[in-house]
RNA sequence: GGACCGUUAGCUCAGUUGGCUAGAGCGCUCGCCUCACACGCGAGAGGUCACUGGUUCGAGUCCAGUACGGUCCA
């Protein structure tokens, strides 16, 4: 018990109260809980490496509000936190900040400095030549930065008052994680979930890695048909639309509809491309859109996914003529005459960009382009972090089986999704939207730096030649390793890269290979420490995230569950919406910038923004409002000034045990009880908005009505029995209050619980209507509105007289339906009072609320 | 093209099994330094609940369709 300060104030309390938090380990998971009593959270890792935003403020504030409403309610609550350092956007920052790219090719340098150690300022274009550096001093840079990202968040975190357990936190490149992932990976590999396949893949030129499915994303950019004059074997044409005619050397096919009859008559025939005269079959497939073109298309290897799809499914031959680097390989195709070869040369090393020119010379100089490319704009597949078209491309890759192929694994894991509650219900739909729409499995290999190794390693054969069927795993025990500097059993260092030794699987795994493995990472899943605490958490009750990537870190996680525990990951998920700018588009990088999240907390504080936050319903997306935040200090002040008028009353802990004798007094309680049942429920149901609405919404009306109407016989205007009853009223009404903000301004109602009470707010009990409805006595809980309502008229009066309300009122009467008219007797004392009728109030009988009353003259 | 969400006061949004005259806050107008609060208090104006049909004694609420906005997936 600190006392009432002179002037309660917001001002310091972010700083006071996590500090003190902190100290004194106020959100500490009790490791000692038995699994009935936790609720265990699966937070979000941010992206360390991106910027701070509004939005991440927004969701994170969700998850809090209900972490501290289960922790209310006696839960011991597992609420880590994580960092996702690991992958491209970290990469992309290093290369950026420092200067610098990563060459594997280059050796290790001890004691590197990057030319930009400092980081780049905005004139950070002198370094646009980034210095290659080798995969190891690459890594140590980007070990270095996180390190710096990771402060800026925490800082946040705190600041904001989330009730995390800071001795949980994890980072997915940290030992743990890295273990845990390829651990995972090699139960996967053992049980056949996860494989390795030399196919066509999709691949982003830029970052010379491949991408999976859940990673693209379809953009509108500008093309134009092409109509290309393919010929029969009775020498006639067949004319071809396509808008890649660069991909012609790659043709391995011609493909209509089987229902179409134009093209019946080629059935089993051969067809010669245009410009190299190679033949090729033609062949049906349903895939083939009649209406597209001329309904005849060339399939090569490879334009797009349905390419894939015919050569797969049609066996055709692969004659792949774009490299990695997305431009076009040194060599013909061997189909290729030598004429035609000579012709491919003039294509040879060019990017797809210039080898469409090239081809589209070629066919002009041989007449087989059939009048001027028509512009169209159509949708073409990107890398959701690239600019680049994606390219087909085909490698050596390594997937994690997820229903994409599998029909009956595709059911389970659509089955897996009922199994969790999705809050709202119907984000359920995107998740089984996006298992039916697989169409291959997850590729998780990535031809990066940055990352948790594939953690395998290949004999090399007598040429020297890697034997991918047989990959060598570590044992279990050794993890995590790097296969590039770990030597597998068996083996020497020095057989590194000779004939009859081994190599290194070169390939990490995807940032959501490991990121699917959250609830692992967070639970110390297989860790010698960890065995009582996966138990106690897994499944977890919960998990928060963005309702955009259900696609990636939902159903990945799900996936990994589904494998290695056969059941759901989580009870319930929890989807947030985005923060959308004023003018309703999605809140922009540069807008976010503008405003940081630090600096909103700074001018509002943060029991402000996070009554903004908490405003936006459970998946819904909400604007950015400064307004709100206006309005959430105003109530966190409000709240600080009503504690400091009901403490000032007297002893309001002696005052929790007095009874409440008066009508109104009960009747206020009455509502209170409701509010609490209200709060809980919508708790319950995960909807935090509700909970915060409708306490705001009582809280304003006690405030405004009941105060207003006690105020007086709080000072004792009627004795000190009246008054009693009162003290004893907002007592509770305190006590109550606090608790049921508690989740939503933990700075202000720390604040006021630390004035009169001990220990803090947050591990104080959640309330419960019961005590306060047996103290209301079966009061009416719209008395206090009734009430309040004829006050207001009565106000009404001074104010169309232009009267101060402290204005007497004298012959004061007023009148009200048969119902109404007892309540107001009943509490006609407190009426009076705060309507200052020094001579009492008369009652009379109407069809409505009628005041009658004159504005005593001024007294001076 | 498929799916999902939304459309209520100038703005941001409540309105939970269909039920009195549709609510709140902000903004706006007018007034008030009232012993918790001028970062305040009081009073007031403001809406054909997107549109068209249907079910019903009764529809903002249920059903069908349309328009517009947004998101996800092709």
């Amino acid at each position: 018990m600190a006392g009432v300060p002179d002037k309660p104030t917001l001002d310091g309390l972010e700083a006071t109260w996590s500090a003190r938090w902190q100290a004194d380990d106020t959100y500490a998971f009790d490791h000692a809980a038995e699994r009935d009593d936790v609720f265990a959270i699966d937070t979000p890792p941010p992206t360390v490496s991106g910027s701070l935003h509004v939005g991440h403020v927004f969701s994170y504030t969700h998850t809090d509000t209900i972490a501290r409403y289960q922790r209310m309610t006696g839960k011991k609550v597992f609420y880590p936190m994580g960092w996702d350092d690991n992958g491209l956007p970290t990469e992309r920052r290093v290369q950026n900040y420092f200067g610098v790219r990563c060459d594997p090719s280059q050796a290790y340098v001890e004691g590197f400095e990057p030319p930009a150690a400092e980081g780049l300022g905005p004139d950070g274009k002198a370094f646009k030549q980034q210095v290659p550096i080798s995969r190891p001093n690459f890594i140590e840079l980007c070990d270095r930065l996180v390190v710096e990202d990771e402060k800026a968040f925490e800082d946040l975190w705190r600041t904001l008052g989330l009730s995390v357990d800071w001795s949980l936190l994890y980072a997915t490149i940290d030992e743990r994680s890295r273990r845990i992932s390829q651990k995972a990976f090699l139960r996967n590999l053992a049980r056949g979930e996860a494989y390795q396949l030399e196919s066509p893949s999709l691949w982003d030129v830029t970052f010379q890695t491949a991408v999976a499915q859940a990673e693209l994303e379809d953009r509108e950019r500008p093309s134009a048909y092409h109509t290309l004059r393919f010929t029969r074997p009775d020498g006639t044409d067949l004319l071809i639309d396509t808008t890649r005619p660069e991909l012609l050397p790659a043709c391995v096919a011609v493909v209509a509809h089987p229902d179409d009859e134009r093209y019946q008559p080629l059935k089993g025939q051969t067809i010669t491309t245009p410009v190299y005269g190679v033949e090729v079959p033609m062949v049906f497939h349903e895939l083939a859109d009649p209406e597209k073109g001329t309904g005849v298309a060339m399939i090569c290897t490879f334009g797009d996914t349905t390419d894939v799809t015919w050569w797969r499914e049609l066996n055709l031959p692969a004659r792949a003529v774009i490299g990695r680097n997305g431009r076009f390989l040194a060599d013909a195709p061997e189909v290729m005459s030598p004429e035609a070869a000579e012709k491919y040369a003039r294509m040879a090393g060019q990017t797809v960009f210039s080898g469409k020119e090239t081809v589209v010379e070629l066919l002009r100089e041989h007449d087989q382009l059939i009048g001027e490319p028509r512009p169209i704009t159509h949708p073409v597949k990107f890398f959701e972090k690239g600019d680049k078209p994606l390219e087909i491309v085909t490698s050596r890759q390594w997937y994690i089986r997820n229903g994409g192929r599998e029909t009956e694994l595709n059911a389970d894991l659509i089955e897996r999704g009922t199994q969790i509650a999705f809050h709202p219900d119907y984000m359920r739909t995107r998740y089984t939207n996006w298992v039916d729409g697989l169409n291959g499995d997850w590729l998780i290999s990535r031809q990066r730096f940055f990352g948790v190794p594939i953690p395998l390693w290949y004999r090399l054969d007598e040429a020297g030649e890697p034997v991918w069927d047989e990959p060598i795993a570590p044992d279990e025990t050794a993890l995590p390793i790097d296969p590039s500097t770990d030597v597998p059993p068996g083996y020497s260092a020095a057989q590194r890269g000779v004939a009859g030794g081994f190599m290194g699987e070169p390939d990490i795994m995807d940032t959501w290979a490991t990121s699917s493995l959250t609830p692992q990472i967070a639970g110390r899943w297989e860790e010698p420490e960890g065995a009582e605490l996966w138990a106690k958490v897994s499944p977890y009750d919960m998990r928060p995230q963005g309702h955009d990537i259900i696609r990636t870190w939902l159903f990945s996680t799900v996936v990994r569950s589904h494998f290695e525990d056969d059941r759901a990951p989580w009870r319930n998920a929890n989807l947030s919406g985005w923060i959308l700018d004023p003018d309703r588009k999605k809140m922009s990088k540069s807008k976010g910038n503008v405003v940081t999240p630090m600096g909103l907390l700074e001018e509002f504080g943060s029991d402000a923004v996070r009554y903004w936050a908490a405003s936006g319903r459970p998946g819904t997306d909400t604007a950015f409002d400064q307004q709100q935040m206006k309005i959430g200090r105003r109530l966190a002040i409000k709240l600080l000034n009503a504690s400091k008028f009901a403490l000032g009353m007297g002893d309001l802990r002696a005052a929790l045990a007095a009874p409440v004798t008066n009508p109104l007094d009960q009747s206020m309680l009455a509502g209170l009880a409701d509010l609490v049942d209200e709060a809980t429920k919508a708790f319950d149901g995960f909807d935090y908005a509700r909970a915060l609405e409708r306490t705001e919404t009582f809280f304003w009306v006690f405030t405004d009505a009941y105060i207003e109407l006690v105020k007086n016989r709080a000072y004792g205007s009627q004795g000190d029995e009246a008054a009693a009853s009162a003290h004893a009223a907002l007592a509770r009404a305190l006590d109550t209050m606090l608790r049921l903000f508690a989740p939503f301004l933990p700075f202000a109602t720390e604040e006021v619980w630390s004035w009169w009470q001990d220990g803090s707010v947050h591990t104080a009990a959640w309330p419960t209507a019961a005590t306060l409805r047996s103290d209301a006595a079966a009061a009416n809980p719209g008395d206090l509105g009734v009430t309040a309502s004829a006050l207001s008229e009565l106000r009404r009066v001074k104010t169309e007289a232009k009267a101060s309300l402290r204005t007497p009122l004298t012959n004061a009467s007023v009148a009200d339906t048969p119902e109404r008219r007892p309540v107001l007797e009943r509490n006609a004392a407190d009426l009076a009072d705060a309507a200052v009728a020094d001579a009492g109030l008369s009652f009379a009988d109407a069809e409505e609320l009628t005041v009658r009353a004159e504005v005593a003259s001024t007294p001076e």
